[in-house]
DNA sequence: GCTATTATAGACTCATAAAGTCCTTAATGG
DNA sequence: CCATTAAGGACTTTATGAGTCTATAATAGC
């Protein structure tokens, strides 16, 4: 069990933008070239980052992406949700009864990894944010 | 990222064996049964579970599987490793300086993780079996 | 309006891992 | 000795991650 490469480089890619000129939108080649991948590939993971609403994207010459505006409030939870969907971590593929009881302690470990995420904000790991 | 459906079968086989006998040794063809997977696979689990230390295998006539008598020490983090490996959640593929700030972040969340895991024993399931 | 630039998207490839099957070998109790 | 049981090697099948390549759509600047 694993995250995948792809949410490495969705991460990076957002603190990138974060630690950007907010103002002037940052293209997919940069960001590429940055992060040692191809453009194509990023590209793609870029725009599920904007479908789930943390950037907002403009084609076009000067065109790129740039954090929304609420960027202090996208936290780690989100980018990761974002590039490795909402699945759960695990689920008991038995039907005994009505409720597992491993499943339902698997699950209340998911939840609390997941508020420890949510409570992790990229913005915290630019200097000179303030996020609180 | 998910658990895989491996670890699901290991978790219910050794609560199985939890709920069993101590003293008599479980086949792996009723486990399988239970179960309602093939022998050959589950076997192969169950030796990860054995190598691991976690439970204790006989061959021969009469033969199967029994819990160590540490019983009440197995967590759930002992038999998702067994299972999963101990390969990290998440690794940082690039090196920027010596540390990245982002890994750190998920690393943490991971030692919360195995931290909850480590602390649920299998025991705290079968109705009468004291754990502390 | 034309053109260079940039994001989006579909179709494809390649490698790896999960999930499982089949067959053989080794150990052990009766 | 034999029935029973675990262990292990070799294989298949399917799904997913990680990309590539090519085309299309939108936009700024001239």
């Amino acid at each position: 069990m694993k995250y995948s490469q792809a949410t490495d480089y969705a991460l990076h890619a957002m603190l990138f933008l974060e630690a950007s000129a907010p103002d002037k939108p940052v293209g997919v080649q940069l960001l590429a070239e940055k992060l040692s991948v191809s453009q194509t590939y990023l590209s793609k993971l870029m725009t599920k980052l904007v479908k789930a609403g943390l950037i907002h994207s403009s084609p076009g010459a000067n065109g790129g992406y740039r954090v929304k505006r609420k960027q202090e409030e996208i936290s780690f939870l989100d980018i990761i949700r974002a590039i490795e969907g909402t699945a759960s971590l695990f689920e008991c593929s038995f039907d005994h009864g009505t409720e597992c009881q491993i499943q339902q302690v698997v699950m209340e470990a998911e939840r609390q990894l997941e508020h420890y995420l949510a409570s992790k904000k990229i913005a915290d790991l630019v200097p000179g944010h303030k996020t609180e």
